[in-house]
DNA sequence: CTTGTGTCAGAATACGCGTTCCGGCAGAGT
DNA sequence: ACTCTGCCGGAACGCGTATTCTGACACAAG
């Protein structure tokens, strides 16, 4: 009977997601998610029910796209503070196979541009941040070679993903990827000096 | 035989600035503008001839309100490290003061949100971050217990300047200014026991 | 082929906002 | 007191965009 749909909701989360990463949520236009998702107004409106709709559902597919490939390994490897260098090498790779000056991080542009004035938004922004950080904090607490408390773990796991959101904020400025490479090692040189 | 005028081109930036600042380029209508600076919109349109041009006059005006405060100090003490010190505290006593959870950097805010689609905000951006790095970097120059040699204290410069950033990001979702100061005060730990 | 269902493209609608324009008024100088 | 300058409040304009609606079309089933 029906037309088989040339898409489903996770495709077309998927396709709108690259359009809010690259011009942020005021920036595009129904018409420009219209033409690059490559699905109907209908569909969009049929599918979510609006623009902001969308929008959110765009968040986990970002986590399942570009954040879990770069962080699931801080806390699937048994890895310590070897893992928070493969993390940064990971963010610094993933940066540059995006190009720079890139989009930086879908979150925390979401953070700075639509959180204030969004709670939904805010509390999804807050989600993340908190995932990075526990993640950063268990890694940090299998680290056998350092006294250093626990306490102070959790403390530089929050410190860690601080300077995280801001390396993505400074992928969006520059165009040499060695450049935040220096960055990222610079603050792991730091971190290391610290624990030993 | 005219009246006299109620503002100066200053003095309508300074309060278009707390309204810029507080809600974005983007959410702050002209409607906004005119309520809360007080100035009509035949005086906001004859003195700057438009909004972008009235939010880049905010520039100069929050580096003289905001930022030179908090800065200045840190190449106009003599001080080394101490220096560096001594801006996390009172960028953390601004904050503070300003109420938490607050506003932001006017200036890491303009950068996610406009800078992207506006190359002459993206200039005023990179100034403000130049600025920082060199301040940080002559501190660090300037300190004398330490071995670290030059390109080192440059590199850590530019690092400080990322985290100050993030440290300003962080303020738009805490409520509590001693989560501030612990973050500030991690980072500074990290880098004092570097310098040893 | 016919039918029916669900999709698509584009028009129509409603609304928000930046900008411009206009009448009225406040005050300094004569 | 009169005049004249230029600022103020607010209406009006034009544009862009989110949302809704409508008619045409595509495809699978009978």
């Amino acid at each position: 009977m029906p037309r088989k749909p040339s898409h489903t909701p996770e495709s077309l989360a998927d396709s709108a997601l690259a359009q809010f990463w690259y011009g942020g949520y005021e920036a595009t236009s129904m018409d420009i998610l219209v033409k690059k998702t490559g699905v109907s107004r209908h569909g969009i409106y049929t599918d979510y029910g609006g623009k902001k709709a969308l929008y959110l559902a765009c968040f986990p597919r970002y986590h399942q796209h570009v954040v879990s490939p770069v962080l699931d390994p801080v806390t699937g490897s048994g890895d310590g503070m070897a893992a928070i260098v493969g993390y940064f090498g990971r963010l610094v790779e993933m940066a540059e196979s995006i190009g720079l000056p890139g989009p930086g991080c879908f979150v925390v542009n979401a953070s700075t541009e639509v959180a204030p004035h969004d709670p939904e938004v805010a509390a999804k922004v807050a989600e993340h941040n908190t995932r990075l950080e526990t993640a950063f904090s268990t890694a940090l607490q299998r680290e056998q070679s350092t006294r250093l408390p626990m306490p102070h773990r959790k403390a530089l796991a929050r410190t860690i993903m601080i300077f995280s959101n801001g390396l993505w904020t400074a992928s969006r400025s520059t165009d040499k990827s060695e450049t935040l490479r220096e960055h990222a090692a610079v603050f792991l040189d730091l971190l290391e000096y610290r624990l030993k």
